[in-house]
DNA sequence: ACTATAGGCAAGTGCTTACTTGCCTATCAA
DNA sequence: TTGATAGGCAAGTAAGCACTTGCCTATAGT
């Protein structure tokens, strides 16, 4: 749970599209191809792409919706809220499970 | 910079780590491999509970201070205070530099 | 001086992961 | 129906990472 989501923050290209997608929320496949070749010169194959976004979407970090044969892609920034909190506010130590 | 923090905090074993620290402040390396493995039962041996450390100092997020032949480890939240800001704050965006 | 304790260094191993390549399905426009 | 566009699936590769093993240094107690 909270593994999914630091292990998904922890690749620069995957913040690189929450970054992108901060700017421009509801983008497809596509368009955040064009985006990172374009905007930040990196060259990415579209499957890189894609599978970068299931990570996030496992994280709960996006959501996706289906039109026709669009796929449009959402940021959620709900699990980012409080994930320091455990060790920024020590009066609440919230441990996590051991790691399996 | 943010890289090493990302990377430091993707893995479970060193946010235990972190945890402990959170607990109480300034232990030894011996002391953190005691309540790893007593309180989590990690058996994991000092050498990769050293690499962990140097991980977290990397990332800023522990300092060490040498005394005799004792080494303590302080940890320091500061970098975890605004990590999230560039997603959580859509009005000032702070995009990073392209991952090298 | 000898021994125990606290820690460091470096090479090796096996698993994970980021990325590519190749092919396949589905929707829309002509 | 044909062709183009948007996306998905799966196997393979290469680099990164967590961890171990073995040995070495330094401080402290007897």
């Amino acid at each position: 749970m909270a593994d999914d989501l630091f292990k998904a923050l922890a690749d620069g290209t995957r913040r690189t599209i929450l970054d992108e997608l901060t700017e421009k929320s509801g983008q497809t496949l596509f368009e955040i191809c064009a985006r990172l070749s374009m905007k930040h010169g990196l060259g990415i194959s579209r499957q890189a792409v894609s599978q970068h976004l299931a990570v996030l979407e496992a994280a709960g970090l996006v959501e996706t919706r289906r039109e026709g044969r669009y796929k449009f892609h959402d940021l959620n920034v709900a699990p980012l809220r409080h994930i320091t909190e455990r060790w920024l506010d020590p009066h609440t130590p919230t441990p996590e499970k051991d790691p399996s």
